[in-house]
DNA sequence: TAAATATATGAACCATTTTTCATATGAAAA
DNA sequence: TTTTCATATGAAAAATGGTTCATATATTTA
């Protein structure tokens, strides 16, 4: 038996996962949609990306389900999705507090 | 206030996390050890990789926390984090099965 | 201590991903 | 119906990361 049938059956879509999420841009979006929707501009601000950056990025984020964006009138909201993201962050910041000061090392 | 401080503070430790879980080599080697330890050659041999690969990417996961190495003689044991990989992985097969189609129809 | 086995590592090459730039599309306002 | 504002997209340049090859180290056995 393989305790571990969805990894082993589709490990193109684990990686394009953990892809997506491999990415400063991306992250950086993601932590700014963790409190509420915004807009396109609204996070290029926030976040001080320009506008084809931060629309590039989303349209990964949301291809893979992280984010949900939804029209309003000229404008393009967008949510992060909670079921997943949340609890992934907070798995990781579990993590991290072990970790974190190892991780951070090899960048220097 | 910051509801996502750790994210937000260290931006980097959380990429290089997701960048190390974002390679089919080292996604095959955890999925090899999610069930039991094992040395390099042991791995090498059930992932059909060359030794200089496992290493190479042993090393990275060891870094990251996410397996835990133990000598024994001249083998070296490796261990997988059950404390994060373990729920990390259950977290995402969640998300796989509402998103997987959409995630794998792009790699077409 | 020489040979064999197990594993690690540095550097180079190759491949993939990200970002930027220019431009297109689409909706609203003038 | 032209202009403006918001967002998306394709292609090329730039950055990053992965694998391989050759070799080093470390442990055991002869």
């Amino acid at each position: 038996m393989d305790s571990c049938k969805t990894l082993s059956a589709l490990p193109q879509a684990y990686k394009l996962f953990f892809n997506t999420l491999a990415n400063d841009s991306r992250l950086k979006i993601i932590n700014i949609l963790r409190n509420k929707s915004k807009n396109v501009s609204e996070i290029c601000k926030a976040a001080g990306f320009e506008q084809s950056l931060v629309s590039h990025n989303l349209k990964i984020l949301e291809y893979h389900g992280m984010v949900f964006m939804e029209k309003k009138g000229k404008f393009r909201y967008y949510t992060v999705n909670k079921n997943t993201i949340q609890p992934l962050l907070e798995l990781i910041d579990a993590h991290m507090k072990k970790y974190c000061c190892k991780i951070l090392e090899g960048t220097r």
